[in-house]
DNA sequence: TAAAACAGACTGATCGGTCTGTTTTATTTT
DNA sequence: AAAATAAAACAGACCGATCAGTCTGTTTTA
């Protein structure tokens, strides 16, 4: 079960990050984390205070990765129409490589409550980032069509874990083509 | 706490629902529900024999109350395409009742693995029937836009979740004003 | 008088989190 | 290069609390 190819406190991230993502956050044991990822007790709690700041870390961690692999996903192509298009292809190529497990921010989101106002604060924000990227893609068209695009693009994603299939995807990069 | 008005099962369900909901499965306790469902323990598991029937129950009793409330809103008017409409300010209204809770099923899917086969079948089912209930207000149109419909809704239902704001919603009826 | 609901003790397991003390690793000084 | 030292990671006992679920026996209801 130990890689000590990398830190313990890489190894605990990265453990962290695919059990919650995989299990949900309170169906996932501290136990089952240092376990997994080979990792003392003490030094969990060496490097994050608590459960909740360690599901801050995944979250900030999987903020970072997923818009690394979206842009580099929708860089290669320039054609700003065409970049929409292979955002939806960017989630088929996730659905994949992640067994149709969606999105790891809305799946914390029904775990949590408002009050948890650093997650959700956190959550929304990755989403508003989202947003914004998807926005500036088209900066000359209308905020109601940037906002369609954003909801298609978020069914697309969620219902897609739902059926555990792609049809949502292919039928929303359908719709896509006719509003461009 | 206690309101003998109804019958233990009945408390004990209409309680699951609530905490299930707002909390989440695994972060609600058989404790709490007794407690608050003013139950004893013995009484919950002589009429669930886990806490799983106590989830399939619930999923059941949502999905029954969910499409009761939203045939009689959208009854209220007869022309398809205004049915439609209704049937977004269906999600306005029970944003307001339930605080942007968002979506009972989709909040549970979060929370389980495809190898919950029972608990992963009744979500299907219920958005199934939701993605049926939608495509037979209009059933003359095509394949494409009746799906269109469905993911601007469902986009609709969990943005405003996570957002906690109607605009979701608001914009989807624009969006679905385009596509009719 | 029988069924249902009650209170609450009890099980073994697990929860998140703390603490002690040993071993390993890395850095610094000789 | 070898020895000294400081920092990090280690194993694992331990904490009180809670988990889901069982069982006994009493009280209420029908």
């Amino acid at each position: 079960m130990k890689q000590k190819a990398v830190d313990p406190k890489t190894r605990i991230l990265e453990t962290a990050t695919r059990l919650f993502y995989t299990q949900g956050y309170h169906a996932t044991g501290i136990n089952q984390i240092i376990q997994e990822a080979g990792v003392a007790r003490a030094s969990l709690y060496t490097h994050y205070q608590s459960k909740e700041e360690l599901c801050i870390a995944f979250l900030n961690f999987r903020h970072v990765y997923w818009f690394k692999c979206f842009r580099e996903f929708i860089g290669a192509v320039t054609d700003p129409e065409q970049q929409l298009m292979t955002a939806f292809d960017f989630l088929i190529s996730m659905n994949d490589k992640e067994d149709f497990r969606g999105c790891a921010f809305m799946n914390i989101l029904s775990e949590i409550s408002p009050a948890d106002t650093t997650l959700y604060t956190i959550i929304q924000h990755h989403k508003q980032n989202l947003r914004d990227t998807l926005a500036s893609i088209l900066p000359h068209h209308t905020q109601l069509l940037k906002d369609h695009i954003y909801l298609l693009f978020e069914s697309a994603m969620l219902e897609s874990h739902l059926y555990r299939n792609q049809w949502p995807v292919l039928q929303a990069k359908k719709m896509l083509k006719t509003l461009l």
